[in-house]
DNA sequence: CAGCTAACTGAGCAAGTGCTCGGTTTTTTT
DNA sequence: AAAAAAACCGAGCACTTGCTCAGTTAGCTG
């Protein structure tokens, strides 16, 4: 079962950093030391392995997120919005190249005829976001979050704003740490109840 | 000349939605009805090729900025703001596929190792972010907007918010229409004086 | 008209691709 | 120890790729 792990992770680096097309399966094979023939045999084809790759990362990202929610508290609910943008940013260097490969822009031509891919980026995305709905609802009902703004839509550009940093970050544009402290002070000001 | 344009034009669509590995020069001789000889005789390579559509993206971008601030005038700078926001995704349609290129991972690869890459996209990126900084700057000095948030880093957290929002489209995560006047009314509270 | 240049052609090449398959090695089971 | 099963191997196949080049066509000038 060696071989089999070795080949995804390594898989998982390179289909997030050079692509999947630029990412020969003759490459796959020097850099894990498996034979070509063998990462045929744990995987039937290239695609199926971006797709099980993809199914790892939807497990791993929504079970830190019910880790999250599960092991802490918040006095209330703009603490926990910030709290989740803080959490999703930190999830996105711990686990870097997963999060890096969903800013990829093969997966979503796949998902697009392909269900199995669809489902479970829908799935990733859904957790994310719905993660910033739960803070904004739990934020209206104790008064710290405005009323007036639309949970869901809300969570979106919340998550948005946060995504886009990482992508600034990842495509070398910007330094995100530089603008972590004005992210986290612009969803406050967005959220705020007046 | 009538091939060479229709090289550059054809190329453009399949780049921004096909991707640069995906799309071949074969097909790209199919679709335009040049030969792939003649492909080779008006851009000396496939990457090069891809240079001169980015460099005609960044020329055509900054024309359209500079048209917008040129043939209007702004109450405040808080309403410049919200106009360059709309301008923003307006552009993104009407040049869609450029827009569209913008996003694919490839670029930002490329640019990594080749100078003419970098500073086309730079060029872009920083047109962007200077039209929204310009914004806020207005607001801050007619007093609509804040004095008290950081000008440029507060533009590129806008710029992301309105960047996500096409992403979200593109991806076909996400119906970017829905949430076009709660990405106003986000940007406004954002920025607002109080 | 000839002469010249720019535009265009497509067969062909070397290199690389994803994937198969007959066979060997290693591990597990009896 | 023998048998069965699982893991692994890599040469080889059919196909595609970016690109070249010797040659043809079209457009312009004197």
């Amino acid at each position: 079962m060696k071989k089999k792990e070795a080949i995804l992770k390594v898989a998982t680096v390179l289909f997030a950093n050079k692509g999947f097309a630029d990412t020969s399966v003759q490459e796959l094979s020097r850099l894990t030391g498996a034979a070509e023939g063998t990462i045929y045999y744990h995987y039937k084809s290239k695609k199926y392995l971006l797709l099980v790759i993809l199914k790892k990362a939807r497990e791993d990202i929504v079970e830190q997120f019910e880790q999250f929610f599960n092991g802490r508290s918040f006095d209330s609910g703009m603490e926990m919005a910030e709290e989740v943008v803080s959490f999703f940013l930190y999830l996105a260097g711990f686990m870097e190249d997963q999060f890096r490969l969903l800013h990829r822009n093969f997966l979503y031509r796949f998902s697009e005829s392909n269900l199995e891919f669809r489902e479970s980026l829908e799935a990733i995305y859904n957790c994310l976001v719905d993660s910033f709905e739960k803070a904004i609802l739990t934020g209206q009902a104790d008064g710290s979050i405005d009323s007036d703004i639309n949970p869901r839509k809300s969570a979106l550009i919340l998550f948005t704003m946060a995504d886009g940093l990482l992508r600034l970050k990842n495509d070398n544009l910007y330094d995100a740490g530089a603008l972590f402290n004005e992210l986290l002070k612009s969803s406050r000001r967005m959220l705020q109840a007046r």
